[in-house]
DNA sequence: GAAATAGTCCGCGAAACGCGTATGTCTATT
DNA sequence: AATAGACATACGCGTTTCGCGGACTATTTC
């Protein structure tokens, strides 16, 4: 069931013809998803979500967590980048914190 | 087709039986979203998302647009935490990082 | 009212899913 | 060498769900 798709597309005026041209599709395939009848493959998924241009976890009502977590060794595969005085950290940055941290934890568990 | 998914796995330590197991699927289904070979319903995508916590649109290649900054000495006042190898830093351990790295960026400049 | 437009519902054939099972690889033990 | 266990990969089946075209209903326009 995706969150607010017949809000969205009213408030741009389209008919279900339009929209489902645009995505491609047939209309009978877009009233489908509006209504929760049916559910968009993944593709189609990421389309309308470009196409009303918002995330596909808005879409589908996924709550973004409050308190995230950020994984410093994912950095590179997340959407974040960690600066210190506004200076943004370079790569060789992370990698120093990495091992500086890894040391420390190491020594503290073996005290 | 499902992007570092076991990249992501496999920085947890998680086997494919561990891994389905968590998600409530059977191994070679969960393998098969690693491969590429199956796409996971909605639903089942949603839970990969919370369990690698990430965001579905990340898991399916969505360039986020949004390059967020993070400044460390204000890491208390976001709704972020960092933590390394899935342990979440202590303060003390964010202290440490930035008075580590102001002296070796304090040395760096002065070279 | 008639015509055009927009929205809703249905059932079919095709596609894709989740599953259990079989097989392969690697490591450790006997 | 043979065996066992853990982990990963591949396959094919039955079931489920999809996208579609078209029929039908509702609304708007002239």
């Amino acid at each position: 069931m995706l969150k607010n798709l017949t809000e969205r597309r009213k408030q741009r005026n389209w008919s279900l013809q339009e929209t489902a041209d645009q995505l491609g599709i047939a209309k009978s395939t877009y009233a489908g998803y509006e209504s929760g009848y049916r559910t968009p493959s993944l593709l189609s998924l990421a389309e309308i979500a470009d196409l009303f241009e918002t995330t596909v976890d808005s879409l589908i009502g996924r709550e973004s967590t409050k308190q995230e977590r950020i994984e410093i060794t994912d950095l590179n595969l997340s959407p974040y980048q960690l600066s210190l005085d506004q200076q943004l950290l370079s790569s060789d940055e992370i990698i120093d914190i990495i091992a500086f941290l890894r040391t420390k934890r190491t020594l503290k568990s073996s005290e």
